[in-house]
RNA sequence: GAUCCGUUAGCUCAGCAGGUAGAGCAUUUGCCUUUUAAGCAAAGGGUCCCGAGUUCGAGCCUCGGACGGAUCACCA
């Protein structure tokens, strides 16, 4: 392994504590009494708190000067400063605890516990005046330095590929990452409570999926081997909970990661959290007030106000929101009612407004790219899309008044998706057609049709109440909630191509082309990255370098003779 | 999949008509007992993403590749 001179600082720190007898990994528990965040918050100077507080975590900067350091400690909850003073950890002759342990062996990284007690400096600052410090755990790897002054950040460790990679780095040093996750889990706990207090059971269902069914889209195959059977990982749960409808449950919701092998973007990563729910007796028209309410508690519960910023709009999750089918939609945008056309005519359409189309699309998938090219944009505030046309809703219920749509409706917030829901589709017959339909429109081409899921249908076969089902897309949620603009934001490990890593050569590469052991040691060093760097040079330059760099670092190895790097050279042919 | 942009020290970024690779922070050493992104001073630190080509000479030019970002395409 090549490491930088940091590195191998660091390395040797670490073995100087160990010479000095301390444990830089103890197993010891190290009992904490205090936090950061709640020092910060409570101590004033006239009271007696916090005089003999514990507090455990990371150094994150140190300003030496002579006998007395200055320091910033970083915990879970936030960072406090540290005052070090060398006679107060060191009350006897030895001064080492000081001068060596603390100035010099420590680093930026490392984990330490303090003990002492909280004061204010000169400059106003609450700090912990510290008086023994414990070594926790030494870090081996220097940190991206960031520092921020009035809210202006300096140096950010910025690079998304490093940030979304290496996200543990990302969170120690990027304050704004940890709040934004730290959203996320305020914002699925206060759904997860509306949820609950409406006494509705939370579930879960399979993920490994011998049918991929309830949403169309392309699945990822794995491979049971005890069954010998192909299994899915789950596009959807729809199916599942509706079957625990049909078993009698008045409401169930479950937190359901899906999966879907499709194209990756800024709103798109191949796992993704989705919330569904299904309520017995309900319809949509009663979804969607639930929507409205719940969207708008979990805003004021993470914001204290309805308005959220996100990019450079305002958006209002004030209920009720705004309420237009999607055929209205197409009519305000593009003026034209599209409501008693054919397929042939809709296609007509298409060309009209440059939409391309291509024959496996039927009428429904149609009505649906005009809306998605011409309208969805357009719906920065949220926005209810009802009344889609049945072709493109299987599982979805007639409308009450025109069997040509479904009572669905699709809530659109700063021009995307966010949730979808029916009035469920419980006729058994209707539903098997349907699905039948799907079948027809895959051998089209349309590869996000469905399959037939029989036990589902044989499940509606026994009964299922009148049922209402949303799905609500939890990290575009987070997203606006949290004015992210791209799920890798809010998703802790994005999906990522794996690092390549080069290949590294080390001494053992060059041992092979007759390099004596003593030399193979530091030719890396010495500037030869890989035996074959040694063709490309004449022997008597590479003398020079070798020779060069045994004399820089005082190497108790025979100097090299230009004989034996011609030899090397002529191994490597 | 297409187009554009990026990849240089641990981090953030400069660099040029092709001529010995730079800054700030971080690191090391010395001085300094209350500092506030940054005390003062000095020093060390690089496979300029990889590979081929052009050239006396490539971080820079050409071609190919890798990875990332943005836009588009795809996308119930």
């Amino acid at each position: 392994m090549q490491l930088s001179d940091q590195e191998i600082v660091r390395r040797k720190a670490l073995e100087e504590l160990v010479k000095l007898g301390i444990n830089p990994y103890p197993q010891a528990e190290y009992k904490v009494n205090a936090y950061a965040k709640e020092i910060q918050e409570k101590f004033t100077e006239n009271d007696n708190h916090f005089q003999e507080v514990s507090v455990a975590g990371r150094i994150m900067s140190r300003r030496i000067m002579g006998a007395a350091s200055f320091g910033e400690l970083m915990d879970s909850t936030g960072r406090i400063q540290i005052y070090v003073k060398r006679d107060e950890i060191c009350t006897g002759k030895d001064k080492t605890m000081y001068n060596t342990v603390f100035k010099r062996l420590l680093d930026i990284g490392d984990f330490i516990g303090v003990k002492g007690y909280v004061f204010v400096t000169k400059m106003g600052e609450i700090t912990i005046h510290v008086k023994d410090i414990t070594v926790l755990s030494k870090s081996l790897r220097p940190l991206p330095i960031v520092k921020e002054k009035d809210g202006k950040v300096y140096d950010a460790f910025s690079d998304p590929d490093q940030r979304y990679r290496q996200r543990y780095v990302d969170i120690i040093v990027n304050e704004s990452v940890r709040e934004t996750f730290a959203k996320r889990a305020q914002l699925i706990r206060s759904m997860r409570d509306f949820l609950n207090n409406k006494g509705y059971l939370e579930v879960e269902t399979p993920i490994l999926q011998p049918i991929p069914g309830g949403a169309a889209a392309r699945p990822f195959v794995t491979h049971h081997n005890a069954l010998n059977i192909p299994l899915y990982l789950r596009i959807a749960n729809e199916l599942y909970l509706k079957r625990l409808i049909v078993g009698g449950y008045e409401g169930v919701f479950e937190f359901a990661k899906d999966f879907r092998n499709e194209g990756m973007d800024r709103f798109h990563n191949p796992e993704f959290t989705q919330m569904e729910m299904y309520v017995a007796y309900k319809d949509y028209l009663w979804m969607m007030k639930t929507t409205e309410q719940m969207i708008e508690k979990i805003t004021v519960n993470l914001h204290g106000t309805t308005k959220v910023q996100v990019g450079d709009n305002v958006i209002d999750f004030k209920a009720p929101f705004n309420r237009i089918s999607i055929l209205g939609a197409i009519e305000q945008y593009t003026g034209i009612d599209v409501s008693d056309l054919n397929e042939n005519q809709l296609r007509e359409v298409c060309k009209q407004l440059n939409i391309g189309t291509d024959v496996s699309m039927g009428k429904g998938k149609l009505i649906d790219e005009i809306f998605g090219e011409k309208c969805e944009p357009n719906y920065i505030q949220p926005t209810f899309i009802t009344d889609y046309p049945v072709e493109m809703s299987p599982l979805c219920k007639r409308h009450r008044n025109n069997p040509a749509l479904t009572e669905r409706f699709e809530l659109m917030v700063n021009g995307k998706e966010l949730a979808n829901a029916y009035t469920e589709l419980n006729d058994p017959i209707d539903q098997r057609l349907r699905f039948e339909e799907q079948i027809r429109l895959a051998e089209k081409g349309d590869n996000e049709a469905m399959y037939i899921d029989y036990d589902f249908l044989r499940a509606l076969e026994y009964g299922m109440p009148p049922t209402s089902g949303m799905g609500i897309g939890i990290d575009r949620l987070v997203m606006l909630m949290t004015n992210q603009p791209s799920v890798q934001e809010v998703i802790f490990f994005p999906q990522m191509r794996p690092e390549k890593l080069m290949k590294v050569y080390n001494s053992d590469d060059f041992k092979t082309i007759g390099v004596p052991d003593l030399w193979a040691e530091h030719i890396i060093n010495a500037g030869f990255a890989k035996p074959d760097d040694l063709a490309g040079e004449k022997p008597t330059v590479i003398q020079q370098k070798l020779n060069g760099y045994r004399k820089k670092n005082k190497l108790q190895i025979a100097a090299i003779q230009i004989d034996e790097i011609t030899k090397w050279i002529e191994n490597l042919k």
